[in-house]
DNA sequence: CGGAGTAGCGCC
DNA sequence: TGGCGCTACTCCG
């Protein structure tokens, strides 16, 4: 077999981050990294020491030859601190081919190595562990300019040639598992995300600091509110727990003094004891069965709960302070999520959440550190901001991509018909059910149904979302599949053949498993893994079964968002990585994010388009079979990431 | 006092 | 029984 040209690197740092963010944050300012190990092209270690002679490995590095595939494990984290140690670092790395082992371990085991450690793949491929001296330094808090060199260095030596070797091994393995495509675009995306790390957002502190006041003040003023409303009953209003039992009843415990006895000065003597007393029901309504953890038996005080303790009580004081609680509720997340946990990410005004390849069972990528996917809708998004005068946060969004997704795995005809001719879907399903066109404010809570049914709900699921009877809910599956036949039948033959392939496998005892697994292997190289359920309902007769849902989203949802979108990731990376006036910032599952120069925006809205609509050209060029439909997206920009512009 | 588990809620 | 991560509370050792 003929290999790439390895090249192992390590980094050891010192461990000065901020405790609340993470120790040895790699953009920190305070840490740098301390000691560079590289490998020869043939695995062998060479250790710098970059404070005494800050040339050496970058020399060494630079010397290499330019086909060289640099490997690491977590190897955007040595990436980064790479990067900041010098340019020339960042440019030779940047233009060459990666091999994170963490992402290939993550890819060739179907998702189930999440996160590995450098010690794992060490003991699976057989290779000396690190040594426990050394972890213990790094356990202490010590970072590695307080190890001594004579200990560290061999260590550093170890892990790079441990490394070189893995990602060889994992290599082969790829090659033969069909997998080598889809983790060489894996690693490119890894390139795109590390870029995008190092970037960060860079945030407007004024906005920042006028918004905080904002929302401290209603979230001060609201939970005042509350409080008074509820000081007679629930002690903390951050407290689920309470809020059930105030709302719904239940067992309360409290501490009652007790008479033990008395003193020998003739004092009573008392001892606090807990006790459980009966809570009456503050509210004559009962939600729904299913609102009752399983678990703990407590009754849910969600949003959809408190909602429909509005809609059906008449218990007025019970109304006020359920709207009291649903505001504070907004405001506390808000303010705890977002303006705090926000604010004590910032370094140097600018925000460098991470970006996980190794999180999801789908093949999704995660955000950490805070998380930059799923900040809310709403103002804080005007903190976010470019770095350039006049600058402008540029964001693409595919067009229905998971619903073009099932459409090319299911390969139904009419699904592929409706969106290649730009057919609004829900507005033909709504008519298909009702008879008419669906109005604005019909059209968005149906659209929900569609999705929905793409994540595998059925019809009871369904109806329990979108409030409507059972039979509705059955009724929109009908037409679904009706219009849409094949992905009824897909659904279908995929349960079938995850059913029939699944085995009992082997633990590391080399026992048999209660479960049943099924490793599914989709065109792309991706695999799935899907493992039995314990079933305790009646209405099936086995023991065990598979999850329809996980079944039916799997497949879409990691086509989509684990192979395509990081497969473009690696595209865009490449074709802007000698722009200067544009910057990757985030990806949101199926939007990308960019910080564009102002004089730059108008030809960047083009060409940033025209990838993304040639999306199909480059799944073919890659993947060597075609994808059934074109995408499109959706370009909108703007000042800030919440006044946005669609294009 | 710290870790694990749970509830709730933000996003796609 | 679609996929995530963060904050707060609770329980337990």
């Amino acid at each position: 077999m003929t290999f790439p040209t390895f090249i192992a690197v390590d980094v050891e740092t010192t461990l000065n981050g901020n405790e609340d963010v993470g120790l040895a944050h790699p953009m920190h300012p305070d840490n740098r990294a301390v000691y560079v190990g590289i490998s020869d092209s043939s695995g062998k270690a060479h250790a710098y020491e970059t404070f005494h002679t800050p040339g050496l490995a970058e020399i060494a590095i630079g010397g290499y030859t330019p086909y060289a595939t640099y490997c690491g494990h977590n190897f955007s984290f040595d990436m980064l601190y790479l990067f900041r140690l010098s340019h020339k670092f960042k440019h030779v790395i940047q233009k060459a081919k990666i091999w994170d082992t963490q992402l290939a371990e993550y890819i060739l085991t179907g998702q189930r190595s999440k996160f590995s450690s450098l010690d794992e793949l060490a003991t699976k491929y057989d290779y000396p562990l690190k040594e426990d001296k050394i972890k213990q330094y790094f356990q202490a808090g010590l970072g590695s300019e307080k190890i001594p060199p004579e200990e560290l260095i061999p260590y550093l030596k170890q892990d790079v040639e441990v490394t070189w070797k893995i990602a060889r091994d994992q290599y082969k393995i790829a090659v033969e598992q069909g997998q080598l495509t889809l983790i060489e675009t894996q690693m490119e995306a890894m390139q795109a995300t590390t870029e995008m790390m190092y970037n960060g957002l860079h945030i407007n502190k004024a906005t920042l600091d006028a918004y905080t006041i904002e929302v401290v003040n209603e979230f001060v003023e609201c939970k005042l509110n509350l409080e008074e409303l509820v000081k007679d009953y629930v002690e903390d209003i951050n407290s689920p727990k309470q809020w059930s039992q105030f709302f719904f009843g239940g067992k309360k415990k409290i501490k009652v003094k007790e008479e033990v006895g008395v003193y020998k000065n003739g004092n009573t003597k008392y001892k606090l004891v807990e006790k459980m007393v009966a809570v009456k029901p503050f509210v004559d309504f009962k939600p729904d069965p299913d609102k009752v953890s399983a678990k703990t038996g407590q009754v849910s005080v969600d949003d959809s709960v408190l909602n429909d303790m509005l809609d059906h009580t008449f218990n007025v004081e019970a109304k006020n302070i359920a709207k009291s609680l649903l505001k504070y509720r907004e405001l506390s997340k808000q303010l705890s999520t977002y303006v705090q946990g926000l604010s004590k990410h910032l370094i140097d005004g600018f925000i460098h959440g991470k970006l996980n390849h190794t999180a999801t069972v789908t093949g999704r990528l995660s955000s950490t550190n805070p998380n930059l996917q799923n900040i809310s809708n709403n103002p804080i998004k005007k903190i976010f901001i470019s770095r350039w005068v006049g600058g402008l946060i540029v964001e693409v969004d595919f067009n229905q991509l998971e619903v073009v997704a099932l459409a090319h795995v299911t390969k139904d005809k009419q699904l592929i018909a409706d969106i290649s001719a730009g057919v609004d879907i829900h507005s033909a399903l709504y008519e298909a059910m009702f008879g008419r066109k669906p109005t604005k404010e019909e059209r968005k809570p149906f659209k929900a149904r569609t999705f929905q049914l793409i994540y595998g709900a059925g019809a009871k699921a369904i109806a329990k979302q979108a409030g409507c009877p059972l039979e509705e809910a059955q009724k929109f599956v009908d037409v679904f599949y009706k219009r849409y036949p094949l992905v009824g039948a897909w659904h279908q033959d995929f349960a079938k053949l995850v059913e029939s392939s699944s085995k009992y496998l082997r633990d590391k005892e080399g026992l048999l498993e209660k479960f049943k697994t099924c490793v599914h292997t989709t065109p792309t190289g991706r695999k799935f893994v899907f493992t039995e359920y314990y079933n305790d309902s009646s209405w099936s007769p086995k023991m065990y079964n598979f999850s329809p849902t996980e079944m039916k989203n799997y497949p879409i949802q990691g086509l989509a968002t684990g192979d395509i979108v990081p497969l473009m990731l690696g595209v865009i990376y490449r074709k802007l990585i000698d722009r200067v006036d544009v910057k990757m910032l985030n990806t949101i599952h199926d939007s990308v994010l960019f910080d564009v120069q102002a004089e730059s925006i108008g030809d960047f809205i083009l060409d940033i388009k025209e990838i993304f609509q040639n999306t199909h050209k480059y799944y073919e060029e890659t993947f060597k079979h075609p994808l059934a439909l074109k995408l499109n997206a959706g370009v909108s920009y703007g000042e800030n990431w919440f006044e946005m512009i669609e294009v």
